[in-house]
DNA sequence: CCACTATGGAACGGGTGCGAAACAAACATG
DNA sequence: CATGTTTGTTTCGCACCCGTTCCATAGTGG
């Protein structure tokens, strides 16, 4: 329940993640991508390729690539706000949800294998 | 003590800790490498080339080409097999380990905003 | 209308990782 | 030795990300 953790489980937790991310998933998502595509499906709507950039302290054209390639992954959607017509609205896609739910998965599994092997220590 | 996630704890951990490494380390080592470095500095010795390969299943020149980039980095330090000149193995380096030690503290950091964030929850 | 700002995207040049294949050196074996 | 095997590296062509800069469109205020 809680998640305080110790430095080796810490590390090894993010250590099992990390692998098991690359065997799963695979390379194909950068760093930065990752944020994003975890931001945009955490925290509160509405996103706009501006809100992203300051949030992630990168410029727009970061933003812009990385929606350009996660929508054609189809994990992100982009919609032109009726009411402004300059700003573009990011949207979820059902995709997008089970591949970030995927990712929390593989973090639970990890943490659990990892639970269990080490035991209850001081 | 324990790190039995709920989904929002596990995926919120891995946002948070993505977008602290991003701040703080920069977007300078792409996934692959940095299971790489972990692998190193988290496994029991020697590592080998082929070895890493074969762990995180990719090819031997993403291998090398990894040690060149954070050999440079100074995260880590080759050396040549005395006994069987073929081998070649991936030493720690102090650099290396302190990096390590400072992305395991953002790990460690965040889980424990989360914690106070959340409060003790169903 | 006409500047002026805001917003997102496109273009350019540089850097770098990737897979596949070829390579060089060190060992092993007949 | 001569041949083959193992190990790590290099090369090649491709693709992608990056930062900077410039551009097109949309809204704002005189």
């Amino acid at each position: 329940m809680s998640i305080d953790l110790r430095p080796s489980q810490a590390l090894g937790l993010w250590h099992a993640a990390t692998l098991e991310h690359l065997k799963v998933i695979g390379p194909d998502l950068t760093l930065r991508q990752m944020a994003i595509l975890l931001h945009i499906y955490l925290a509160p709507p509405p996103h706009t390729v501006r809100g992203l950039a300051k949030k992630l302290d990168v410029t727009k054209p970061v933003i812009t690539r990385a929606l350009d390639t996660m929508g054609a992954m189809g994990l992100v959607r982009r919609i032109r706000d009726e009411r402004d017509m300059r700003n573009v609205v990011i949207k979820r896609t059902v995709e997008g949800a089970l591949f970030v739910e995927k990712i929390g998965d593989i973090i639970i599994s990890e943490g659990r294998k990892l639970a269990e092997r080490e035991g209850v220590q001081p």
